[in-house]
DNA sequence: GTCCAGGCATGCA
DNA sequence: TGCATGCATGGA
């Protein structure tokens, strides 16, 4: 892969694995919307940026080298080897025609405090009112970053929120968790920093003892939030591909379940 | 009307 | 420790 800088966009060529749709609309990430002319726009850490790729060539435009590197770089994982990673997955031979079919899903970094936002409304939930959701949320009490964007509202902003001010935005019971959520990590009872540096283990468990979130939650915050490769989020549709496997996961998971994780729960909500 | 969705807290055994 | 139950909302 290579990078250049030109006309104020950031331009990557020889761009392996990354599929633009399956990576943005495949239940990791909420916020992305594709555009008509097939590029995918989207705010991220109060960033806006359009991406569109042809071939292997992606575009990020108006985005400045410090931005590429401080914020885009990490976030679509551009410095990972997806496709070393797809090979190894598909040592297993039931999910090597998965890979081969989606191939060029990526995990996303996001922001750990948004992933975990994100995941705590999605229990027991549809993506379609997730999404709705967490747009009524940026819309209301994020900062307006351009003409119709907004960014996923700090925990700070959304500590002076009540319960009632969340179920205005339709969350349902997950109301109150939000609510002891934006205020715990706001006034620093919960070091998302901090438990970025832990072991999966530790970490798993200190997400835990947070009200609202359990072990799906948590796996799902690990992943998509705080670069935990190795969670492995099992839900509804997971459970289905379990069966799939009665001994177990395969070896060749260890350490990227994660992304093994995601391709299956792709292929389980298009077949079953 | 019933069932379901990237589940969890609670109570009870 | 494990299991049953209630929970908000909207689309199918």
């Amino acid at each position: 892969m290579e990078i250049s800088f030109k006309n104020g966009d950031a331009v990557l060529t020889n761009v392996k694995c990354f599929n633009l749709p399956l990576t943005l609309d495949c239940g990791q990430a909420f916020r992305w919307e594709e555009q008509r002319d097939g590029s995918w726009s989207g705010v991220v850490k109060g960033v806006f940026l359009n991406i569109s790729k042809n071939d292997d060539t992606v575009i990020l435009k108006n985005t400045t080298k410090e931005n590429y590197e401080n914020i885009w770089k990490n976030y679509f994982d551009f410095d990972r080897d997806y496709e070393a990673i797809c090979q190894r997955l598909k040592q297993d031979s039931l999910i090597a025609p998965t890979v081969d079919e989606y191939y060029g899903i990526r995990i996303l970094n996001q922001d750990s405090w948004e992933a975990l936002c994100s995941f705590v409304i999605s229990q027991q939930n549809n993506i379609k009112r997730i999404k709705g959701i967490i747009d009524r949320l940026c819309r209301t009490y994020g900062d307006r970053v351009c003409d119709g964007c907004y960014s996923f509202p700090s925990a700070e902003r959304l500590s002076r929120l009540s319960v009632e001010d969340f179920e205005a935005l339709g969350t349902g019971y997950r109301a109150k968790y939000l609510e002891r959520l934006a205020k715990d990590v706001a006034g620093g009872k919960i070091d998302l920093e901090k438990i970025k540096g832990l072991s999966l283990e530790e970490a798993r468990k200190e997400l835990l003892n947070i009200y609202g979130v359990g072990v799906k939650v948590a796996n799902c915050a690990l992943l998509f939030g705080f670069g935990f490769y190795d969670a492995f989020p099992v839900d509804v549709w997971m459970k289905r591909v379990m069966e799939y496997y009665p001994n177990g996961l395969p070896e060749c998971f260890d350490g990227i379940g994660g992304i093994a994780q995601q391709y299956l729960f792709h292929w389980a909500r298009n077949n079953l």
